[in-house]
RNA sequence: GGGCGCGUAGCUCAGCGGUAGAGCACUGCCUUCACACGGCAGGGGUCACAGGUUCAAACCCUGUCGCGCCCA
């Protein structure tokens, strides 16, 4: 057995823990037999590296993994990294161009690009699984996947296929999100909108062929957020039941600066109320424009290059060609006001779509991508959350899933990029466009036809999606996938429900037979900084985990966010808090130091020893209860009152009472049996803590187990406490919340009359009930320890200390030092508290209706409670005619 | 505009129908033979506001005010 350091440093083992675990393959012992518990990791970004919420996320995954290994599960946490595909090509884009070659990828070419990617992904892809390890995740990284290996590029490449063929992905021209920057499509979900001050430009369209407005006007106003969009327009719409404009519908007007004569069309997307009830319309570059021309059969004119750059369309003047769209807006401006065009500038509060990759301006953008039919994919995946085969906890995220399904637009898969899994597309000649898994196959379908293979890449989001069933090996037919699918736990940040949990679930049901890819969602907050702001890196608010682990400790950092976890909501951290529960841990080490010293060892079974003295029934009880606590807060997923149950438990119930209580059982000439068996018992429930601790605290409870004396396994795959087999006494826990109580009332009343701490004082007892006097006896030494005063009976009155408790007036004599006033005032303060609970008591059993209509027990409670109270305050009023 | 959530001790948060809780911070005492990253004791809250339901409301209902997030 090794001596425990007088100092807590857990730097000095944690590492060494973990590779041994590791080594031992104790994340994944062999349970052929057992119950599979399931948890996939969110993948974190191959190239990324650990930050706070990550270390939230997988705290909370590591606790769900631990506790059910602990509990016998064959405990499974699928682990791996996402290849990330716009993150990563930026991040290696961004170092080509700073480079001292400077280059780019387009100078490089595609394939020496990606083999810099790969590169890339070698020497640095370990960060954040090393990252992990730090923190403790016991993952099963011996089938570590990644999202671009050869088996998941299998998996990405039939569900194309297949969801192709099934006629739930296809080619389609339409508008859709471009970022110019990035020069690529990306979906809805990575657009978002911002509030920007903007300006509001009213422009006037000359009206054609001399026709006029009811109003006798011969132009149309019409506003816009981008007047450079005007050189695409292909029409104004107006109401068709606005009289302001009833005389031109079906007429033109000549759109300044191209001179083309556009047609006016009534649609109900202008609306009277807005403006000048009229609005220009720009198909190729607006989402409602488009719907409009689509009505009006009218064919867009598309203005952009794919860098958002003017290019030469119908009528646009040669000056503006090559123009960014920003310089176009200025001078579409300036050319219209020299015309005497531009009616009014306003300045305006806008709603404006960034990439959220870029952080440039999106621009609606027409090309042809491939879409997956979301709607359709989205039915099965309500039906699962509304049919419960998935639940979302907390349950309020339903309703933010379903809302967001309901009104799904189709998914825009592809994505101009280099970094990813290749669309496996081939076009012939004239743009015939074939399917396959692979080339050979695509030309056995297209035949002689020369085939070039699609340049696009697909969405990070398309694979993750399949991470639940890919990585057990589909789309083989495997002994992993039969085990472990479905996950049974989801832990994952609120943020990305529609990212990825979505689409897990439609992925998973269509593609598993219609079984869902996990039973339960567990959505978490965001970790925010101590002061609730969003953590950023240009704020400079983050907090960095491992600096954290390195000052305080994983296992306190894991604490922490376990406590502070309370279902969804925002965690703010603190690192006062880290430092409280570092101070927790370190508690528990000088505990164990304790015990050691005092011959405490590893206890040999899991079964309680068999114990006689009541303290010690009492706290073997005491367990019992805390594992029922900590086994309701895994059920309900409660990771705060997970940790603050063992925290109380430890501390306030082992530490404080257990440990001080046992102290004169162990004392030198004793009763030699009560101290063995109150050592068995303190090794017994040192363990039990060491085991319930565990889940939130992997590496301190390893290292003391071990400490603690020869076993037979890690304390990883120890076994959890039966906490129903586990025996109770309620005589014995009635026995000593009466010792504590006692042991309370004293301490309390001599603090508030400056007894010296140290002196040790007599006592005589008044009204003891032979239950009192015979616990007063066998308990005298640890009152004599912790009290601090010992039987010397006396008689009544005079100058004494005198305190009430559970129905018994306690004397103690005070040698002629005794303050009468403040005894009198301590004295009449808790008779007026008495008092004061009596009365109230006492008022609610007269007033009317509670007899007849409350619950029997609250009844009884009340009565019971005032009965107390009513003696208490009697003894207390004794105790002041005392006094005198 | 639609939806969701939050306002409880100085701070961060539990509690969600039967006498207000925790951690930190604060005050006092204690270098007592595991621990000063500690021990013991203590102060501090008209549970945002206004109505309503109930024998009983921090907790349920309605409204108001304030704050946050998501979607359009």
């Amino acid at each position: 057995m090794s001596l425990i350091d007088k100092t807590f440093s857990p730097a000095d083992f944690e590492q060494r823990i973990y590779a041994r675990w590791e080594a031992e393959g104790a994340f994944r012992p062999s349970r052929p037999d057992a119950q599979p518990f399931t948890i996939i990791i969110p993948p974190p970004n191959v190239t990324g590296s650990l930050h706070i919420g990550h270390a939230l996320d997988n705290s909370l995954q590591d606790v769900l993994i631990r506790y059910h290994r602990l509990r016998g599960r064959d405990a499974r946490w699928v682990v791996g990294t996402d290849h990330a595909g716009i993150a990563t090509q930026m991040v290696v884009e961004r170092q080509l161009a700073e480079s001292t070659q400077g280059t780019t990828r387009q100078a490089m070419g595609r394939a020496a690009f990606l083999e810099t990617v790969w590169d890339w992904k070698r020497t640095s892809g370990d960060t954040i699984t090393r990252q992990l390890r730090r923190l403790g995740a016991s993952c099963d990284w011996a089938h570590e996947r990644f999202t671009m290996d050869d088996g998941f590029n299998i998996a990405v490449t039939r569900v194309f296929v297949q969801l192709y063929n099934e006629g739930l992905l296809y080619r389609d021209k339409r508008l859709v999100n471009w970022d110019p920057k990035l020069k690529t499509a990306i979906s809805d979900l990575e657009v978002e909108t911002r509030e920007v001050a903007g300006t509001f430009t009213h422009i006037r369209y000359p009206l054609a062929d001399g026709v006029t407005l009811a109003s006798g006007a011969d132009h149309i106003i019409v506003a816009t957020t981008r007047p450079e969009t005007m050189l695409g327009d292909t029409a104004v719409a107006v109401n068709a039941g606005d009289a302001r404009y009833q005389s031109v519908i079906g007429k033109y007007v000549r759109l300044p600066i191209t001179g083309r004569l556009i047609p006016i069309v009534a649609d109900d997307h202008a609306d009277p109320e807005l403006g000048s009830g009229a609005v220009k319309i720009t198909p190729a570059h607006d989402f409602n424009d488009f719907e409009v021309g689509k009505r009006h059969a009218m064919v867009p004119i598309n203005i952009f290059d794919a860098d958002a750059r003017i290019i030469a369309a119908d009528g646009i003047p040669a000056d503006y060609v090559g123009m960014d769209r920003f310089d176009a807006r200025k001078k579409v401006v300036a050319d219209l006001d020299v015309l005497g065009l531009v009616a009014l500038i306003e300045a305006k509060t806008i709603q404006m779509p960034y990439g959220d990759r870029s952080g440039v301006v999106v621009e609606p953008w027409l090309t042809d991508q491939w879409y997956v039919n979301a709607a359709e994919l989205a039915k099965p995946a309500m039906e699962a959350v509304r049919s419960g085969a998935t639940q979302f906890v907390p349950k309020t995220w339903e309703k933010t899933y379903f809302n967001w399904m309901e009104n799904i637009q189709p998914w825009c898969v592809s994505r101009q990029l280099w970094w990813g899994h290749q669309i496996p597309a081939w076009y012939g000649p004239d743009g015939q466009c074939f399917v396959a898994e692979s080339e050979a196959d695509a030309q056995a379908l297209a035949g002689n036809l020369a085939l070039v293979r699609d340049e696009d890449v697909l969405d990070t989001w398309f694979s993750s999606a399949l991470w639940p069933f890919a990585t057990l090996g589909w789309p083989d037919d495997t002994a992993d996938l039969a085990r472990h699918y479905p996950g049974d736990v989801l832990v994952t940040g609120f943020d990305i429900i529609f990212f990825w949990v979505a689409r897990m679930m439609m992925q998973g049901l269509h593609f598993m037979d219609g079984e869902v890819p996990f039973k339960t969602v567990y959505c978490h907050g965001l970790v925010r900084d101590a002061k609730g702001a969003k953590m950023s890196k240009s704020k400079g608010n983050t907090v960095d985990p491992l600096v954290l682990i390195d000052k305080y400790g994983a296992d306190a950092l894991r604490f922490t966010l376990t406590a502070m976890e309370s279902q969804g909501r925002d965690i703010k951290l603190d690192e006062k808090r880290v430092e409280g529960y570092r101070n927790f841990a370190t508690k528990l080490w000088n505990a164990a130091r304790f015990c050691e010293a005092n011959g405490i060892a590893a206890s040999t079974s899991p079964v309680p020893p068999a114990a006689g003295h009541a303290v010690n029934r009492w706290i073997i009880g005491e367990v019992a209860a805390t594992a029922a606590g900590l086994d309701a807060a895994i059920a309900a997923f409660r990771f705060d009152a997970y940790a603050d149950t063992i925290y109380q438990f430890v501390w306030n119930r082992f530490c404080d009472w257990y440990l001080e209580l046992t102290k004169p059982l162990l004392a030198e000439g004793g009763d030699a049996a009560v101290a063995a068996e109150t050592r068995a018992v303190t090794g017994w429930a040192l363990d039990q803590i060491l085991v319930m601790l565990h889940p939130v605290m992997p590496f301190l409870t390893e290292e003391l187990w071990h400490k603690l004396g020869q076993r037979e396994g890690d304390l990883i795959v120890a076994a959890w406490p039966d906490a129903a087999a586990l025996p109770t006494d309620a005589t014995a826990s009635a026995d000593i919340e009466w010792l504590i109580g006692l042991i309370s009332e004293v301490r309390s009343a001599r603090m508030e009359l400056n007894v010296p701490p140290g002196a040790k004082l007599g006592y005589s007892v008044e009204g003891a009930s032979p239950v009192v006097v015979s616990r007063l006896a066998g308990h005298a030494a640890a009152i004599a320890w912790l009290a601090r005063i010992t039987p010397a009976p006396a008689p009544f009155g005079g100058t004494r200390l005198q305190l009430v408790h559970a129905e018994a007036t306690y004397a103690l004599p005070l040698e002629g030092v005794i303050d009468l006033a403040a005894e009198r005032a301590r004295l009449e303060k808790a008779r007026a508290a008495a008092e004061k609970e009596r009365d109230a008591l006492a008022g609610r059993l007269n007033s009317p209706g509670f007899v007849e209509k409350a619950k029997p027990e609250a009844i009884e409670k009340a009565r019971a409670d005032h009965e107390a109270r009513s003696a208490e305050a009697e003894r207390l009023g004794a105790a002041l005619a005392r006094l005198g």
